[in-house]
DNA sequence: ACACTGACCACTG
DNA sequence: CCAGTGGCCAGTG
């Protein structure tokens, strides 16, 4: 079954280390995982750890700072609300100064 | 067993 | 610059 079990594990070790106030992207994480499963994984990760606690989904978000999973959330405008209470300014579904507050694992972390 | 979908991204034309 | 296409893996109809 899940077999790249790893795979889920590494992404959430990964996101659980984004800082508050701070923001990656599915692409960035698959990037530092090695872009092996490709973003979409990372996607498909974020929805198996809705069940898990401390992994802050709500600070993930697509390349572009636009909050593609906020549907997936509780309420419609829980992400949003979850990353402007640390500061992160959203304006319509888009986060402003996205580079700014954009946090790059392979970055932050060193590429291994 | 087949086809389609999905919280995506990068590359072409 | 915008639109289209391929690629990755797993789950569902």
């Amino acid at each position: 079954m899940l077999q790249n079990k790893d795979f889920f594990q590494d992404v959430y070790a990964v996101v659980r280390l984004i800082p508050e106030g701070r923001v990656t992207s599915y692409g960035a994480i698959a990037n530092y995982l090695g872009a092996k499963q490709g973003a979409r994984m990372v996607g498909w990760a974020m929805n198996a750890s809705h069940h898990l606690p401390d992994v802050p989904a709500h600070r993930v978000v697509n390349r572009i700072g636009l909050l593609s999973g906020k549907h997936h959330f509780e309420g419609p405008s829980q992400m949003a609300e979850l990353l402007q209470n640390e500061g992160i300014v959203v304006i319509d579904n888009q986060i402003q100064h996205f580079q700014k507050v954009f946090w790059d694992p392979a970055l932050e972390l060193g590429l291994p």
